[in-house]
DNA sequence: GTAATAGTGTCTTTAAGACACTATTAC
DNA sequence: GTAATAGTGTCTTAAAGACACTATTAC
């Protein structure tokens, strides 16, 4: 029996479309005895001689096997059972982490980011669209890590309906279509403008810095976001159809 | 490094005040070596040579620790250090689980229904009324369940606001206004009647049995709760004030 | 009788969503 | 010029909440 943290890191790549979820992938070492040189969810033992606690393990594999520092972490959920790794009976608590594109450099060789969604396990909807029901093999994840990534993704797009956490993919100075670009990639729904401007707006989330960036239309305001914590709105953003 | 697993078993006493929320504890063996004879959440190893998945290490927490079976079980989250457990480092998964009143018999001398609200780490809110902030002693528990008290009782107050977990808590032939004051018991507040109903009744979990219920007021209305899942409702009822 | 309870009807309030509009700039 | 974009104003809609009311029964 050993246990595991694994970190699943998200930003959005704003020179993707309209802005990509990207899922952090490390390359595992050539001489482990585990899946070597494969890409996969940064992630190690707990080590209980020197992590006081599993914060602790968190840390350092955000250091170790990361390097970006992450404007978020949280918990997502406890995998554990004897067929997910081949070293024997195993538990892995999933971590979800958000860091803003400008910060999110990669510090080795050994990293990459990847569409988040081509890793993730089809839904049904998806099948529709013509995917056979299993995964794309180039898109395959060594252990059960497919999985890991589909929790992320649903836990992600969950909170996005009804929190302000999105905002930690967010630049620190930035503006309100930016934001909604960053909603609608997380929904994958389109939402409506002033629905979502009125929301953000009300949060006082949101500092005016005075300054403006000229592009097609009025200038575009240009936003501090002050999030101590995430908030959580009293209503859904189901968002739909047009603009 | 050992791993286990501790459930928070829940069920609302129609018979204290308008319904207590209570929490199942479970009497440690006498020749435990750790806190032998006190009471404590149910809960166990991780069995990795029986158990094929950590569901299963619930499973036979259930069986053998609570003897009742809930109506709904659900992972809280997994506190994990080298302080919690003086055997040395341990990982808890913390579970939550519901069962109606009815279904609540206790199958052991070993065992006790306590109001669960008594154990959990008071907020800021309850201390303002006179409580000192250090835990009742007639109310501390072994190890950090006092917290992961908190932390289950905190998820269920939380998915009350906005889901129909609660109804896992009520008897399966029940009437609205026993629907209410479980919320109500479990959101610490008030609701609106109106509200309230036209909500519940608005999700077709609820179908009229036909019977009536005579006491004060019109005859109340029994209805049968057909839940499969948990519904998510598009709004949080903070309700609040009279009636 | 009074107090408590179950249930309904109607109004207000709030925020989401629909839609139309202006203004600005890239092309 | 056209298309795309940022932003605003106003209306509709849905559900929460406020409030008042009836009906019934325990006491």
């Amino acid at each position: 029996m050993f246990a595991t943290v694994d970190v699943a890191l998200f930003r959005i790549n704003p020179d993707v479309g309209t802005g990509q979820l990207e899922l952090l992938l490390w390359r595992r070492k050539a001489d482990s005895d585990t899946f070597p040189n494969c890409f996969a969810l940064p992630g190690g033992y707990v080590f209980e001689n020197t992590d006081e606690q599993l914060q602790d393990t968190v840390s350092r594999l955000i250091i170790n096997k990361v390097g970006v520092e992450p404007a978020h972490i949280e918990q997502v959920c406890t995998v554990g059972n004897a067929k997910r790794d081949p070293r024997g009976w195993s538990m892995t608590v999933l971590h979800l982490a958000l860091v803003p594109f400008s910060r999110s450099a990669l510090v080795s060789d050994e990293q990459c980011w990847v569409p988040a969604r081509h890793y993730a396990n089809s839904t049904a909807q998806e099948q529709n669209k013509g995917d056979k029901n299993q995964q794309n093999n180039d898109h395959a994840l060594p252990f059960d890590h497919n999985q890991l990534v589909t929790l992320a993704v649903e836990r992600l797009s969950s909170k996005a309906l009804y929190t302000s956490q999105p905002l930690y993919l967010a630049e620190p100075t930035c503006s309100l279509p930016e934001l909604q670009r960053i909603y609608e990639e997380l929904l994958q729904n389109k939402l409506h403008k002033k629905a979502f401007r009125d929301r953000l707006l009300a949060t006082n989330l949101l500092v005016d810095t005075g300054k403006r960036i000229q592009g097609r239309g009025s200038p575009t305001v240009l936003y501090h976001i002050q999030q101590t914590g995430i908030t959580t709105f009293e209503r859904v953003m189901q968002g739909h159809k047009k603009d």
